[in-house]
DNA sequence: CAGGTTTGTGCGTTATTTGAACATTCGTGC
DNA sequence: GCACGAATGTTCAAATAACGCACAAACCTG
């Protein structure tokens, strides 16, 4: 055992996890070849991982297209039973989506990115990306990644300004550093963040901090399309639902620690 | 390399994915002690397979207990993207459930359970167990279970009936063998499953199958509290509306093979 | 304080995993 | 039809990881 040297897993289990996450990016379908290409494994190693998780039924093979099965929700329905989402967390969301004729996002820091784990879209809400539970989205461009940077200590914000890949997504992303720090500040103050089309060109996305869930910062947040929400009044309204849905999501034992 | 001859995966990574499938139970958090009981395996198996599961992300431990954490959600994430859950699925059911007034859950075959792939709570629904995407429920009695048992091959249905434990949920469960082939023959002939009280205790639930999807068998069904439907003209409003939802999710290319 | 439960650690042994080499299959372009 | 490239399938010797047992430590409860 090489890896670590006070507390040793089992890297054998390591790798095959490495191998189940080249999935999360949403691919129709990967080839062994292309998963030995992004892990940098042997494709010998690979090709006995793929037999597992197809022999363990989390991934099925058509052709030379790897694709993964229904199965891989079960362990995260098994996450969203425990800290009860289904009584705690989506029923408010659904209301407060509702109410706000939209959609909203409830999402935690996940490594280097933002990750969905619960969301309420109504009819009115418009046709976005696709997101949905377990997607992820970046820190730095986003209204919920900057108010997950926003809730951090101060020394987690300026690692992630500092090694996060600054990417441009649309004509308005902002990639400059001291900007991105001067935003994120902003939006610690004043309790929300707003971001206006530097993720989703057209696109206005609002995010308050829920605070404690789960043992970690949740985030919510909503979007519009066609709308800058320069309009304070839209804005407040908005603000206000989001804060109030946030309240809701707190609840008298939700900060509590298990 | 003993448990297979001919394909050989990796045995290591088969124990860890087996470790990942305690937690789908919804416990709040679980023992290494407690997991090699329920799995068979050697405590210091379990423990070098949990630590690498809490060095990877997806646990944490507090005290004695573990328990997941989001990060379990991403490859679930991928699922759902890489079949377009997020537009092609969730719109159509949250637009039908409005409709319909309360909640309408989609399931597939998952070993010997029904997995919910999809779901959408309108604020007036009933407040359930708290099921959400990656609950799973048993298939004898439950509507969605056995509108699965009508979608699949006879001896899939035969072999389940002899196989699967007949647990007594409510008073009003059925646990006879012969009773139970019959209401999944009936339910195959008619084109809807109707399960009254059988699983929780005052709840009817109706299903109807969606059909091919995602290479697999998808169901989508609903449930009320405190009505029978003996009143065919309820019922078949509701059955109407599952209906054009179930066509609604097959779509012009939904069958077709990918 | 005793007892039970659970975890943490070390280590010799063994089983598993590795990866290289060779073979096979399949799709594509000429 | 053939050559080539890409991807997979198979075998096996060697190396390494994993196993599981024994002992130790920590913690909780009565």
């Amino acid at each position: 055992m090489s890896d670590t040297d006070e507390k040793k897993g089992a890297s054998t289990f390591a790798k095959g996890l490495r191998v189940l996450e080249c999935f999360e990016g949403g691919a129709r379908g990967l080839t062994m070849a292309g998963i030995s290409k992004t892990t940098g494994m042997d494709r010998a190693t690979v090709r006995r991982l793929c037999l597992t998780l197809v022999e363990s039924g989390y991934l099925a093979q058509s052709g030379h297209e790897l694709h993964l099965t229904p199965r891989i929700l079960a362990p995260a329905g098994g996450y969203l039973m425990a800290n009860d989402f289904g009584r705690a967390i989506q029923p408010v969301l659904t209301a407060f989506a509702q109410e706000l004729g939209g959609e909203i996002s409830m999402a935690v820091r996940d490594r280097d990115r933002a990750l969905y784990v619960a969301q309420s879209v109504t009819p009115g809400a418009r046709l976005s990306i696709g997101f949905v539970v377990g997607s992820s989205i970046p820190l730095l461009p986003t209204a919920i990644g900057r108010m997950l940077l926003a809730s951090s200590p101060h020394a987690d914000r300026e690692r992630a300004l500092r090694r996060l890949p600054h990417i441009r997504y649309t004509d308005a992303t902002d990639t400059d550093p001291a900007s991105l720090d001067a935003k994120i500040s902003a939006a610690a103050d004043q309790g929300y963040a707003v971001v206006r089309g530097e993720f989703e060109a057209g696109v206005t996305a609002l995010a308050v901090a829920v605070g404690n869930h789960a043992h970690t910062t949740a985030v919510i947040g909503t979007s519009v399309a066609g709308a800058t929400l320069e309009d304070d009044a839209e804005r407040a309204r908005m603000l206000d639902i989001l804060r109030r849905a946030a309240r809701s999501l707190r609840g008298p034992d939700r900060s509590a620690p298990r």
